[in-house]
DNA sequence: ATAGGGTTAG
């Protein structure tokens, strides 16, 4: 991770530190007293410390940075102050390193992650003829495991071997992690078996290596095999149960420790709240919770934040903004914290969560004031909750929230890596920014399938199709290996872009040469590929051919192909097929009444209608939200609530009656194709979208985009009005259905009227 | 100095 500009907090007072071009700056002085020694340089770590960079500049001045073994101090001064940019200075300017010179800097890059520096320094150390000790090593096999480069993990290995290198359990088990997050499990079992000196963390290793890959059996079984369990085995394998899918299990295992007497850890309790919530038994976090108060756990960081995303996720923002408020903001001020622990973190995580939950809940005015309060507070706002943020706006539609977080991002200086490039990515696709989503593609350093398959999956998604493609054989070109969501992305790009053939290919491109067994998502794609394209038969063909007739998803898609190709008499068969399958789902109802009333089969759509009343079928009431600053105004079907009300419908009337002048129409045959509500022409005009979307023409000056997002698929008849919207007014106009992307301009909109 | 908590795409 890198770090550029932060704030720190040394002995109550502020220092905004900058870390650019290897240059340090503070903002406040530190205290006079401090004067620059060796010792000092250890004591002042625990006992608020002034910034590294001052205690260098004054040693340099005052001469007393002289010895290597000064510098070898100031040095991991900087490292264990994450000044990894200052500390990388410094060492360059070391003449004579040793191989604890070598040793501190390869540790600090290790431990950020920088694992091309760690691979980098190893060789020029080896180079310069100094001996790596097994603290460097063991670093540079934690950067392999985390950079799964077997081939260095190897290499080392053997040179390790071949200098007869006293290889203690540590070092051994350092290898043995290597070889597992490799997936190299011959070399890791022949290790184990070799390894003469094994402990505890030896099978924690393999346990959770074997969890990792899904082969629950066979790490239950080395788990049962193992004498000695600690707590970590026990987290393992609770943990890792609930990883591959066996929640059941890993609840038995979690009573199991309760009955055994094993006392839970942090940890534990991290991974038993996440346990209660995604099996949502809110009684069972509420117990967990008991059992942190009584234990003190609650001190512990990432056991709040686990807390209080337990209790958003179960939608409990009431429970969870209690804890959150026993951890004030200035929680680093309590003393209970040093420079080198990971509670700054983790008090920082807590609140993170809190966001995130606030934006989980639909509370975004809520989330965004409290990611304000903390930027305004000056905290430090770790970067993966960060990630977790900004793909909460992205799901939630948010655009100015995940500018903001961009603009953060930038500010404090964090590389835009995979993770929260791909992030960014599918925040500003999603949110109808194709053009941003690019400009991220294009800056971030090494891309990885992730980062591919968000801007492959955002160009499909905004109406890209051809695009997407191209984009997807770059990737191959580039020996980026696809995995089954980027097949899903290219797939879903060829349905939209009607690229029949295309899309065959790649389906059999993904199951011949990838070995990737098609899953519901790819099949349904498959059918509204044929079915757009107006190949009926095959498409029936296919569902059959493929075992599909159970699925609800399939069954739907094949309905709108049908009523886009006004082909009614399959599509009645189709529409039996899918009330058999969901004879609760109310967009059956709609999609096959809606078919008939644009056949101009009025009875028949009638008739749907009210079997689906006596059913007690339910349809969902639509709503679009627009943002405009900090807020988010939701609209529905007439809305009559909000306090511009009057201006916004007399807007939207003379605004309906100069479109009507342009061309367009309320056809009363519109009105039954309604996915919302749908009695005569009033209320047509009066859907949540349009309102949505005056209120935004009212709200905002000309030649900025107003994006709207709606619960359900947007309206024949709004979808007309938006077009000739966009070309009276010269506006862009996006709205995103739970479907897809509308993207209106001059008159047309991206989706081309297929939707 | 080794293992376990939560980060990205559908």
């Amino acid at each position: 991770m890198g770090l550029g500009s932060c704030f720190r907090i040394y002995a109550n007072n502020v220092y905004l530190v900058s870390v650019t071009n290897y240059r340090i700056t503070t903002t406040t002085p530190f205290h006079p007293r401090c004067r620059p020694s060796c010792s000092l340089f250890h004591s002042t770590i625990s006992n608020g410390t002034p910034p590294p960079g001052t205690l260098h500049a004054l040693s340099v001045k005052n001469g007393s940075f002289q010895t290597l073994n000064s510098a070898n101090h100031l040095l991991s001064l900087y490292v264990k102050s994450y000044n990894m940019g200052h500390a990388q200075k410094l060492f360059d300017e070391i003449p004579h390193k040793n191989t604890h010179t070598w040793t501190i800097l390869i540790s600090g890059f290790a431990r950020a992650g920088s694992s091309e520096m760690v691979f980098n320094l190893f060789r020029g150390m080896q180079a310069k003829g100094a001996c790596p000790n097994q603290y460097t090593l063991s670093s540079v096999f934690k950067c392999c495991s985390f950079d799964n480069n077997l081939q260095l993990g190897k290499g080392v290995h053997a040179w390790m071997l071949r200098n007869g290198v006293d290889v203690d359990v540590v070092l051994g088990n350092s290898v043995l992690d290597v070889y597992l997050k490799c997936k190299a499990f011959q070399y890791a079992e022949r290790l184990f078996e070799l390894m003469d000196e094994k402990d505890v963390v030896s099978w924690n290793i393999m346990i959770g290596a074997y969890l990792r890959v899904g082969d629950v059996e066979k790490s239950l079984d080395m788990f049962r095999k193992l004498p000695c369990k600690d707590v970590v085995s026990w987290n393992t394998i609770v943990d890792g149960l609930m990883q591959c899918g066996c929640e059941r299990r890993a609840l038995e295992q979690l009573y199991s420790m309760v009955e055994y007497g094993i006392g839970f850890s942090a940890v534990t309790f991290s991974i038993a709240l996440i346990l209660a919530s995604s099996l949502s038994v809110v009684e069972l976090g509420r117990q967990l919770h008991g059992m942190v108060l009584k234990r003190g756990f609650d001190s512990d960081g990432f056991t709040r934040s686990s807390l209080v995303e337990m209790y958003c996720k179960c939608g409990r923002m009431d429970k969870a903004s209690i804890i959150l408020r026993d951890v004030p903001l200035d929680f680093r001020r309590k003393g209970d914290v040093g420079v080198t622990s990971k509670e700054p973190e983790a008090g920082i995580v807590s609140w993170g969560s809190m966001v995130s939950g606030y934006v989980w809940n639909g509370k975004y005015e809520d989330g965004i004031k409290a990611f304000r309060l903390m930027v305004r507070e000056l905290v430090v706002v770790d970067i993966r909750t960060v990630t977790t943020v900004i793909s909460a706006c992205a799901n939630a539609g948010i655009l100015d929230f995940g500018r903001h977080i961009h603009a953060y991002v930038q500010k404090i200086g964090h590389r835009i890596d995979a993770y929260v490039g791909s992030s960014l990515i599918d925040m500003y696709s999603k949110c109808g920014s194709l053009d941003d989503a690019w400009m991220i593609f294009r800056q971030v350093n090494k891309p990885n399938v992730i980062l591919w398959t968000s801007m492959i999956s955002g160009c499909s998604l905004q109406g890209q199709g051809r695009q997407a493609i191209s984009l997807f054989e770059e990737m191959l070109n580039q020996g980026i290996m696809p995995n089954e969501v980027t097949f899903l992305g290219v797939l879903n790009a060829c349905s939209h872009a009607g690229l029949l053939d295309e899309g065959c290919r790649y389906f059999r491109m993904m199951k011949d040469a990838y070995c990737i067994n098609p899953g519901v998502e790819h099949c349904t794609s498959m059918v509204d590929l044929y079915g757009r394209a107006g190949c009926l038969t095959e498409t029936k063909n296919f569902i059959f051919e493929n075992g599909l007739s159970h699925l609800t998803s399939v069954w739907k898609s094949f309905l709108s192909s049908c009523r886009l190709h006004k082909n009614v008499e399959i599509g009645k068969w189709v529409s039996d097929m899918l009330l058999q399958v969901a004879p609760s789902d109310p967009g059956a109802y709609v999609l096959l009444s809606n078919m008939c009333a644009s056949n101009h089969r009025w009875n028949e759509a009638a008739r749907v209608r009210s079997l689906m009343h006596q059913r007690g079928v339910k349809k969902q009431p639509g709503q679009s939200w627009i943002q405009l600053k900090d807020q988010i105004h939701t609209f529905v079907m007439g809305d009559r609530s909000h306090h511009q009300d009057k201006e916004i419908y007399s807007y939207l009337d003379t605004l309906i009656g100069r479109l009507k002048e342009i061309g367009y129409s309320l056809d009363a045959k519109l009105v039954m194709q309604d996915v919302e509500e749908e009695q005569g022409e009033l209320l047509i005009s009066h859907h949540s979208e349009k309102i949505a979307v005056v209120f935004g023409i009212i709200n905002t000056t000309n030649g900025i985009p107003i994006r709207i997002i709606k619960n359900l698929r947007i309206c024949t008849d709004c979808h007309n009005f938006i077009k000739y919207a966009s070309q009276l007014l010269d506006r862009e106009i996006i709205v995103r259905d739970i479907r897809r992307y509308h993207h209106f301009k001059h008159g047309s909109c991206s989706c081309e009227d297929y939707w």
